[in-house]
DNA sequence: CACCAGGTTGACC
DNA sequence: GGTCAACATGGT
């Protein structure tokens, strides 16, 4: 895999658009919730949302996980995919009100990983993103607009292969990592279609110095 | 009206 | 290992 300077592309990214200062959030638990209801959503629906299960006081694991899904069903109904977006943190409020968030979180960085990739509902990136932005554990998140990116770049490769490499180029550094991820998305929502990449200059002269 | 959004799952090859 | 339909509402 040719190596490319991602970080002159962070630099790039961060000169262009500024700190994202992601996750936006009051507790982990937040965090938690709002990484299943943003997948394949608009955040602006997910913050109604959150604030629909705040008003019911339904964002901390026991009283989520003690909800009827119905009720959780109404209050996500505006994120898409309720039913299952329902269902699934339902159990996961389950699972973090049975072992205790705290105790969660406590896990060493790739056990926790795996913890949630255990989770109904869970997948790499979300996963990831409970790792980095809820328990504060360094995890590089790839999304969709990272592989896009990087196929222009002609990086291609799995989920797996993109963070191994994100992560070699990089510094281990939590906060460098939560706000690549951010610009990221950022930039490809602004620049960067879906099927095409020939507004991606931006990027691929970055990587090229 | 078509397309997409800070994906995941289970079935299949 | 990879591909693909399902899942579903809301904004442009």
């Amino acid at each position: 895999m040719k190596c490319n300077n991602l970080k002159n592309v962070y630099n790039t990214l961060l000169n262009e658009f500024g700190h994202q200062n992601w996750w936006p959030a009051d507790t982990s638990f937040e965090v938690v919730i709002g990484a299943v209801l943003t997948q394949q959503t608009k955040w602006t629906n997910v913050e109604q949302a959150i604030s629909n299960l705040k008003e019911h006081g339904l964002l901390e694991p026991d009283t989520l996980a003690q909800a009827d899904v119905e009720l959780i069903e109404e209050l996500v109904h505006c994120c898409g995919f309720y039913r299952q977006k329902a269902s699934r943190l339902n159990n996961i409020a389950q699972y973090f009100a049975d072992i205790g968030i705290e105790n969660v979180f406590n896990a060493p960085t790739d056990k926790l990983r795996d913890d949630m990739l255990s989770l109904n509902g869970v997948g790499n990136e979300t996963a990831d993103s409970i790792v980095l932005y809820a328990a504060n554990k360094p995890k590089f998140v790839i999304d969709a607009y990272t592989t896009r990116i990087m196929d222009c770049l002609g990086i291609n490769g799995n989920y797996i292969k993109l963070q191994e490499l994100f992560e070699k180029e990089l510094p281990v550094n939590i906060d460098l990592y939560k706000e690549y991820h951010a610009l990221i998305v950022e930039y490809a929502k602004t620049y960067c279609g879906k099927k095409r990449c020939a507004e991606c200059l931006l990027i691929s002269d970055a990587a090229k110095v």
